[in-house]
RNA sequence: GCGGGCGUGGCGGAAUUGGUAGACGCAACGGACUUAAAAUCCGUUGGGCGCAAGCCCGUCCGGGUUCGACCCCCGGCGCCCGCACCA
């Protein structure tokens, strides 16, 4: 009997899948629908084991709901646009476009080689015209509406790259790529008004009851919704221009009575305006902005301040004068960019009092304190109590205040209740050639004019020069030169392009009917929307799937999309990490390259070819920059597909991050040997023993249960634990009856989510008909699945003492009355005295004596 | 600082959400097959005591609730993630 050979079986298998349309779905079908996707990815070159985790947990749960019965959609495309191709253009000379389709071809092949259960008609990338001239045709209808604008806006800009960087780009006040210390520039900003749907999308996180927890609280926390009171402090005596006061913003209005002073950010209006009248605030302000925005130097920056000299009233008091500061730790982009201080019962505001001398009015006592004694020291006091030291509000909570508060400034005209997000505008713009082209054209006489969307797609063009830093876009000789759509004119074409996030932001709807003229297919989009499982890494629970969720809303609104969330299921898988490898000069080492030798406790790594020591780094999630990423095609070269897709699912819970090691590829690879061994083995003919068979059917019938309960709770590796022991219950019932036969008919199609290659090639020595692939799931008998006799532990005060048998569903008294009868636990119990018997119906006993 | 999560054998991890802790796999050890090795198969494998039946200890630490706690509560310790001068 030959040895099952998976680099034979599995390209076979994988062809008839092809040739069949096995995994083409159907719009329209009558099946119920169920549509699947995986975060796509970006083409880097090569697969590495962290994408074959995600991918083969989404194909599991595709070929499941296809046997299930349900019409699968398991689109693939490409997330292409980006800096990597630019940079691999500026390194090595490429065209990116070539670049990032060369990678594609490649990494097709692998996922192809994965087995994956894919409808790869619908594969496309975004760099392509196809889709993102579809992209340019809804932006225009957003811009026609509002909801995307410009503005002047604070960024931050790469010195270096010479373009604008995302907050998420920027690490420790540098960017991502160049490690230059970024810049914070004012710059005309393409945005979207994704605050216009803040409250909808922090309000519609409570509709999503099949997302993380974790994920829905850390978009809750982004968007930072916060309700307190806008109010002005009226100028009191001589003040600039133009202004009739300062408007701050608190979530304090209780606190107003403990008010010491006014802080405006430094780069608020007023403090540019003052600034011009006034060399040494100039000066201050620019000290201010040297400040750096790293979380550390945030953290031990110290407060600073200078005293404008400009006086403001206190809103419940005429004769109440308070000072005007400009403070390095007021932000412009929160609020309005101006406070009231209360030193008492605010931290900052009373590091900030303390050094420059100002005010501290404690006016929340807390419990039990004495009103005439209590006093803040270097602690602010932040947590609730009774206002005092506060006319009005006096005896009050610290919440019944703050509605007093709101109401009387209400009623006097100075301000209102008001909600402030965190979150803001997206900055949606970049200054990078390879992305997609904003579709506008800038136009002397009619100022921006929009390409009508007959002239769409607005393509790149070829040729772009890449070797210096910027935007290859807007250098390009002629692509810009154009004549202004409105007067035709010439004119300029806009030359920044779109952020990759808004590439993402959509791609799911494109999938329906991707060859569409409209940029969504609406009837088709009807059908399959939402996607029901969305699989994808944590590190996107926040940017992607909140301007996912954004972008959907608006193409709702704009008539494109019927529905108001994107992705009703979604689940975050666990990041791959590995080691990381460096030589002793410094440079980074891929794990294939190194050998490890462990002494007792200590582990050491040397270059494989020279024998050169290597020093062991951190774990990491995998990183073609820290070369410590693992291959799944060399496992798959080594063990088959099918025992790598087991390896990357069998070992962990799919939600927890997992430290790569190959060590569990034995084990996978065991069981595809031996559950095509079972297959294989000529049965032994013996006349059949009924109680032998019955004994395998309830084991099947049990197996069937276990692993589909486990798929359904996405627990994939128990799942891969029950088919290790069904095939080892299988291998001790050799004999060939109606039972074995159930048995293998049953393996064959429980293990085929996770080795689909393996699943066929036993259909086939079966003898059943078709595909593994296009058979329904094996449903299980839930008498047979049950024991009708059950073991059932004695405890005596809580420890183990021995065991009794009893019918499945024994009532207390019938328990008892055995557990009694038992000689042994009898033995036990001499001496003692039965004070209470606790039957748990099924599961346990526990006699309480003494 | 704020918010969230985690802590179980040599290792990855199970435990039906309060009911036999350590499923399954890896590694290790012993055995079978083999001239031999690989592969495969069969065993053993949390710690301690005991010839043995068996007993004691054991899910980060200290308390608590309960007939019964990896699971619930209180207080620590350690690690990880997100946000962060957000008024």
């Amino acid at each position: 009997m030959p040895r099952y050979n998976p680099s034979e079986v599995e390209p076979k298998w994988r062809a008839a899948w092809a040739e069949a349309g096995a995994f083409r779905a159907e719009t329209g079908s009558a099946r119920p629908k169920y549509y699947v996707m995986e975060m796509f990815p970006y083409p880097s070159g090569r697969l590495h084991v962290g994408h074959a985790r995600n991918y083969a947990m989404g194909d599991v749960v595709a070929r499941f709901k296809r046997a299930r019965g349900f019409n699968v959609l398991h689109p693939m495309g490409w997330d292409a646009f980006g800096l990597p191709a630019e940079n691999a253009a500026a390194e090595r000379g490429v065209d990116p476009s070539e670049w990032t389709h060369s990678n594609i071809e490649v990494m097709r092949q692998e996922l192809q080689r994965l087995g994956l259960s894919i409808d790869w008609s619908r594969e496309f990338a975004t760099c392509d015209p196809g889709y993102y001239g579809k992209q340019q045709a809804w932006f225009l209808r957003l811009f026609a509406k509002g909801l995307v604008y410009r503005r002047e806006a604070l960024v931050n800009w790469d010195p270096v790259d010479m373009t604008v960087l995302a907050n998420e780009q920027v690490i420790d006040g540098r960017g991502w790529r160049s490690d230059a210390v970024v810049e914070r520039r004012k710059l005309m900003q393409w945005s979207m008004r994704i605050t216009d749907y803040a409250d909808e999308l922090l309000e519609a996180l409570k509709t999503l009851d099949r997302w993380p927890d974790k994920v829905k609280l850390m978009q809750e926390n982004w968007i930072g919704r916060s309700k307190g009171l806008r109010l002005t402090f009226p100028f009191a005596g001589d003040h600039p221009a133009g202004h009739d006061g300062v408007g701050v913003y608190t979530t304090r209005p209780d606190t107003l009575f403990g008010a010491s002073f006014v802080a405006l950010s430094p780069n608020h209006p007023l403090s540019e305006q003052l600034a011009a009248g006034d060399p040494r605030i100039a000066a201050f302000i620019e000290e201010c902005r040297k400040g750096g925005t790293s979380e550390a130097a945030i953290e031990t920056a110290e407060k600073l301040g200078f005293d404008t000299g400009v006086r403001v009233v206190h809103p419940f008091d005429p004769d109440w004068k308070l000072p005007v500061w400009i403070a390095n730790f007021v932000l412009m982009d929160y609020g309005t960019g101006a406070i009231f201080g209360c030193p008492a019962h605010d931290q900052r505001d009373l590091d900030f009092a303390r050094k420059y001398g100002l005010s501290v009015t404690p006016v929340v006592l807390p419990p039990g304190a004495d009103p005439a004694s209590f006093e803040v020291g270097a602690e602010a006091y932040v947590d609730g109590g009774r206002i005092f030291n506060s006319g009005f509000m006096d005896g009050m909570e610290v919440e019944a205040a703050k509605g007093a508060a709101i109401a009387r400034v209400e009623a006097m005209g100075l301000g209102e209740g008001a909600t402030v997000y965190r979150l803001r505008d997206w900055g949606i713009a970049r200054q990078r050639g390879w992305g997609c082209p904003i579709p506008v054209v800038h136009c002397r006489q009619c100022g921006i004019v929009p390409v009508p969307e007959t002239d769409l797609p607005v393509t790149l063009p070829t040729g772009m020069d890449f070797s210096r830093p910027g935007n290859a876009l807007a250098r390009h000789p002629t692509w810009k030169h154009t004549a202004c759509p409105g007067c035709g004119c010439p004119a300029e074409r806009e030359t920044d392009t779109l952020d990759t996030f808004v590439d993402s932001a959509w791609y799911f709807a494109r999938y329906p009917n991707p060859d569409a003229a409209e940029p969504i297919d609406k009837a088709a989009a009807d059908y399959w929307l939402p996607v029901d499982q969305y699989i994808g890494g944590i590190e996107h629970a926040v940017l992607h799937l909140l301007y996912a969720r954004f972008v959907t809303k608006a193409l709702r609104d704009e008539g494109m999309l019927s529905i108001d969330e994107p992705f009703a299921g979604l689940f975050t898988q666990g990041m791959v990490t590995h080691e990381t490898y460096r030589r002793q000069n410094g440079e980074w080492v891929d794990p294939s390259e190194v050998d490890i030798l462990t002494e007792g406790a200590t582990r050491r790594a040397r270059l494989k070819a020279t024998g050169e020591p290597v020093t062991i780094g951190d774990v990491e999630k995998m990183s073609k920059s820290k070369r410590n990423v693992v291959a799944p095609a060399d496992m798959a070269d080594s063990y088959g597909v099918d025992a790598a897709r087991l390896c990357v699912l069998s070992d962990s819970p799919p939600e927890r991050d997992v430290q790569w090691t190959s060590a569990g590829v034995e084990g996978a690879s065991r069981l595809v040997g031996r559950v095509w061994a079972e297959f294989d083995a000529e049965p032994v003919i013996e006349p059949p023993d009924p109680a032998r068979e019955a004994e395998l059917r309830k084991a099947t019938h049990r197996a069937i249960k276990a692993v589909t309960d486990a798929i359904e709770g996405w627990r994939f590796n128990s799942a891969i634990a029950r088919l290790h022991e069904f095939v080892g219950v299988v291998r001790r019932y050799p004999e060939g009856g109606a039972a074995r036969r159930e048995a293998l008919s049953a393996l064959a199609r429980l293990i085929a989510p996770f080795a689909p290659h393996l699943a066929e090639e036993c259909w086939r020595r079966l003898d059943e008909p078709g595909m593994v692939a296009a058979t329904a799931w094996p449903a299980y008998d839930p008498t047979l699945a049950e024991d009708d006799e059950r073991v059932l532990p004695v405890q005596i005060n809580g420890k183990r003492r021995g065991e009794i048998r009893a019918g499945a569903g024994a009532s207390e008294a019938e328990v008892e009355k055995i557990v009694l009868d038992d000689p042994e636990i009898a033995r036990r119990l001499e001496g003692l005295s039965i004070r209470r018997v606790i039957v748990v119906k099924d599961r346990i006993v526990n006699i309480v004596a003494a």
